[in-house]
DNA sequence: CTGAAAGCGCTTACAG
DNA sequence: CTGAAAGCGCTTACAG
């Protein structure tokens, strides 16, 4: 069964009779054995949780199952609290290959996923490790940071604020530097002060709003580095009757459901997840199926598109 | 290593030392090949891209991976397009047992599942199928929306509208049937047309918004089956000029995320996912791990609760 | 082209 | 308490 060409036409049909007859199926523990292959990779994300990550599981998992693999799950949380060791999934023949989609790992998990005997297996998606020299899938987050200040720029804004994703993250730390950058390109102003820290997520938008409602020099427009803190900002500013666009323009990167349906809908970056995930199985699985050959595609970086939805709009001078 | 418990301290000593100087992993292909255990379950979900199961799925992993199991994912979708049988998981010895959060399986499908061999070890989660003998786990979806309608009333609501999930729908009609169950006890009119049809999504909220300002006797209140319909519902109503609590007071059911962030904040009935993806998670391991022991709890119904926040208010009576 | 044998790495029962 | 043997169900190489 597993070369059905290679043997007569009389016996073939033998053999897919009896099949049908007796209902037989594989078992793949036998063979998963025996080939020595796991045939299931595991994603790893830092937080199952998070939405965030949804759109970017259903497209590894495509993948996957058009190649007749299975997808395995676990966050990073867990699999630290329940003390078994990331490396264990490789090692064991759970799994043939990892996807990890946090790059905000202990460097002690890293190493040992560095000389892990199949760290060729594993590849990051979304983030990264900065340093490392595993393969990786990502989004122009540079080149959407450009395109998200210059369309504040071209709506008129000259005084453009920053609500960082956490410290220490790759994605925050690369869209922060491009924001800078972008800022000096333009000759904007750039008061340190309208950097505000942050962490991706809605909260971190309110606390980001309080922040920037007790400004006196007040930016005009602000870019949040993600969609989850755009949205917050907006409804702590609603709560306390600010209005956006009217009194600031604020933007998101991500373009999450949720941003067409918020009330202002959110002007965003938008990342095609599904794409980046089917793009991280794709070069996942060609390493595992053919491991000898010298693979090249070491990082793939993703195009990006502006949104441009209701929250932002020309500033208001008379008000700012 | 199996049963370190047997041996002399000496020789249990012995072993362990020898592992860690090999560096020893144990192989779970050939464990799983010989106890006939895949130590691992599979989680179905009618589409991956969609946040809401994100939550029952990290409270499914949680309690597998303290128990040793992995989590496989597969969505309906796309085990049906692939061409594999959702079935085969169980039969190939993939997975010892499967989380269903899909009450929407063809009958065809449902049948193959209630015939085949490991058919014990299916359990339904969130939702269900009518009619098949399954066990499952679920919400109080009733007198959740008891909860619901009794909230609006008190608030001194008497028309009363709610918007459907999707027909067929387990939770849809459940929902539904105790909306009107509950107008009946309390006496409340209700009209045909204040029952719009919808299917949990954002954009079905927005037509739904629509069937709202087009009819000439509007209810004060709506219920609507999911948190993503009322956000929907709301955003619309905000484009044609009409506030939430002002003109009408909007609630959903789930409480998901971002209810609590939008503008204005919703009023939901709560699910606590993480403990309902805990409970599936353990009722399952319970009958793969003993699976001679007669279990009698056959359906766990968890509580849901009434979260107050700022889209139902008193009704606005000189405005309706 | 066909059939029988060996072996993947475990666990379990059994003999000592 | 210890050690050696059998076997889970496949795939792969090998002999016919």
């Amino acid at each position: 069964m597993s070369h059905p060409n290679i043997v007569s036409t009389s016996t073939k049909d033998r053999v897919f009779d009896a099949v049908k007859l007796t209902g037989y199926r594989i078992n793949r523990a036998a063979r998963n054995l025996r080939t020595q292959r796991a045939h299931s990779i595991l994603v790893l994300l830092p937080d199952l949780a998070n939405p965030f990550f949804s759109n970017i599981l259903e497209g590894i998992s495509r993948y996957l199952s058009s190649k007749g693999y299975s997808m395995l799950i676990a966050s990073t949380n867990q699999v630290h609290t329940s003390g078994e060791l990331l490396v264990d999934y490789l090692d064991d023949a759970r799994a043939d290959g990892m996807i990890i989609l946090d790059g905000g790992l202990d460097a002690e998990v890293v190493k040992s996923l560095e000389k892990a005997s199949k760290a060729k297996f594993i590849l990051f998606a979304c983030e990264w490790i900065e340093g490392a020299n595993f393969p990786s899938v990502r989004s122009e987050n540079e080149e959407g940071t450009r395109k998200a200040v210059k369309h504040l720029h071209s709506l008129g804004h000259r005084k453009v604020g920053h609500v960082t994703g956490p410290k220490n993250n790759v994605l925050a730390q690369a869209r922060k530097d491009a924001f800078i950058c972008e800022l000096k390109t333009l000759k904007l102003e750039l008061k340190s002060q309208w950097i505000i820290s942050g962490d991706f997520s809605l909260a971190a938008g309110c606390i980001a709003a309080q922040a920037w409602i007790a400004l006196d020099d007040r930016p005009t427009a602000v870019f949040c580095a993600s969609d989850q803190l755009a949205l917050g900002f907006i409804a702590e500013l609603s709560r306390h009757d600010y209005n956006v666009p009217y009194h600031v323009s604020v933007m998101g990167f991500d373009d999450i459901d949720f941003s067409e349906q918020y009330i202002p809908s959110l002007t965003s970056i938008r990342q095609d997840r599904l794409f980046l995930g089917e793009t991280a199985a794709s070069m996942l699985m060609q390493r595992i199926e053919s491991p000898d050959k010298d693979i090249h595609d070491h990082t793939a970086i993703l195009p990006v598109s502006l949104v441009i939805r209701e929250s932002t709009a020309p500033p208001n001078l008379e008000k700012c």
